[in-house]
DNA sequence: TATGAATGAGTCTTCATTCAT
DNA sequence: CATGAATGAAGACTCATTCAT
């Protein structure tokens, strides 16, 4: 029996090994400049090995951006989890998110930079998968502002409509400081802040 | 004298067919996903063709982004001759902006959605030019708010931090309608209309 | 009449300039790496119009090595015409072929060094003359054996084969000083002047 | 066991099979006239396939130079291993480079009769591996020289020159044998001993 | 499980050549 | 006479993927 364990953790470990690899070349060369061979060659396997563990090169990716997005959830419930006052928590989700972004270029970009028509011809599975990543993040924004409305430290109003807008301008910080890299921003740290405290304040 | 007039015109049609193909396909199916020869077929020339009209690949969308942001340019001065009260012009500056990104999709994911290090290993003048192609709105962006600012119609602070904060979330408006067209959005309208209502709000 | 004179006479220029920048390019860069264009940009005519002038490419090497050889032609004649001692004629031949084919490296090279057999499929008429191109210098080579025989400074023999023989190691002088331009020869000038020193002198 | 043998074997094979059908087609139809393509078709295999055991283009070059010229170096070995007198041993290298020049064309031809300016553009890895390919050869004729001068069956003199010399004359019996074969050349045996004859004469 | 060999489709680009004007 | 537009074929090379072992 323990044989079989250790069968399944290993490959268990050469899966992780590979989608790690992955997520550094792509963030370090962009999806299309990365080749299964790189991928293989980084972790010194042969290119086939990689079909064992993965269906293709999107199936690397729709798994990265599933293990990834698992990631930012978690990093939004450590949050709710303090049990701090709900503008607090909403101010430090929103943060959470650029900051996510910003640490994940790669994903980031891939899953939200991406006009969907790119994934017309992805096996179905993938494609909904790489899509639906955010879509729980999503929902705690709203639970977020919820929260805040019914303590009464926002202005009531449509919440689709409010998280929506709320998310579009903070995806619009994240991508912009990914994308324009080379852009002469100002402190990026008071652009962050100075950017969500407006965004905040139009809560109100 | 007829015939060289005509010849020209035709020469210029074919070079605007090979760059709306281009933009086209550039949003359908991302930069590096397209080819010349993708290009060539669906405008049924030989490959070859292309480049009696740009000197490569990255000749196309440096033209591409250079003659698409003179449009953005041309309908921001629209607005300013229009000479409105300054919080009206920004307003409607920021709305021509996003209206304009929704207008070409393809051109506007090419040239603020691509993260720069796809572009590293291009030559210098191409880059130059399709990385410059944004600052001359950046720049009225700032004009705007100084002069919001001059007439006291907006809190004073700092011009540059302010459009750089600015632009980012208008810029994710932008973006996040083009690359989630299939996210459930509420009515578009009223999305961006609220949305920059809080950006402008947010700066009084 | 002076209109078509005139017009016959540019006709005739412009070959010529074909021809001598089809040579230089040949030398500069190697037949293989001279394309139409390069020659058409370089005389700033464009490519077609070339061929209102040859048939294609061979048909411009072919012309080019008639032209070339006529000149070694010219060159052996005046060597001739000087009227002096056979053995002394027949060294100053040698010489002015060997010289001959360092000022035409590229002509030389292209005629004597590329085996038939690539030629195989190229226009006959072209083919033979690019080939027959040093047929008329061999012959005078003969001559001047003959008549160095006849004056008694060599040896009797047989003509056809001491002529080959000392056809090819002069051929192999040349050949050798213009193919492996970088290998590390003694002075040229020694070189040269101490090989045809052993070649004729093997002739008494 | 057997199968990976039976596999090295089978590689090396195929590895071999695109060497000598490069270098059969480098002599029909010149270095720049052979492609990937070209090799690929004749052993009926994908052009791909060709990556999997060479580099690029020169790799093949410089792998089938290395090949070839060991084979000259063993012959010139075979030779010296006889234990001949000098001058007969000095005459039979002599005769053994001629041999192996007619006996390789192919590769003769690409190694000595290609202007070294056609390569400019290469590795200098490969570029050296290239040019050094001959001179070991030129080496042992050096060697052969000297050991002949010291038997004081050679005149003294500058062994440097007198090897250029020689080789000069070498190359051009074995260059313009191949490189003209449609020439009424008189019968090759004699030809070409005749002239080692006068090349041998003319060192005493 | 892992792999080495193989491939077909594709990449950008250049070229000699043709032809209507 | 000269040309600009166009092209088909080809260039070297890369890649995701398959499959027998």
């Amino acid at each position: 029996m323990g044989v079989a364990e250790r069968r399944a953790r290993e490959k268990d470990d050469l899966r992780k090994k590979i989608l790690d690899t992955a997520a550094d070349l792509f963030i370090e060369q962009g999806y299309e400049n990365v080749s299964m061979r790189k991928i293989a060659d980084r972790i010194e396997y042969a290119p086939s090995t990689i079909y064992l563990h993965f269906r293709d090169k999107v199936d690397i990716v729709a798994n990265l951006c599933a293990a990834t997005f698992g990631e930012l959830d978690r990093r939004l419930q450590e949050i709710l989890d303090l049990g701090l006052a709900p503008l607090e928590t909403l101010h430090r989700s929103l943060r959470a998110y650029i900051d996510f972004g910003l640490d994940h270029p790669s994903h980031y970009v891939f899953v939200f930079c991406t006009p969907t028509s790119m994934f017309k011809d992805m096996e179905q599975s993938s494609g909904e998968q790489i899509y639906g990543c955010g879509m729980g993040s999503f929902g705690r924004l709203k639970n977020g502002l919820t929260a805040c409305m019914a303590a009464g430290v926002i202005r009531e109003g449509d919440v689709e409509l409010l998280a929506q807008s709320t998310w579009l301008m903070v995806h619009g910080i994240t991508a912009g400081l990914i994308c324009q890299a080379e852009f002469p921003f100002v402190d990026k740290e008071m652009l962050i802040e100075h950017s969500l405290g407006r965004l905040i304040g139009s809560l109100r």
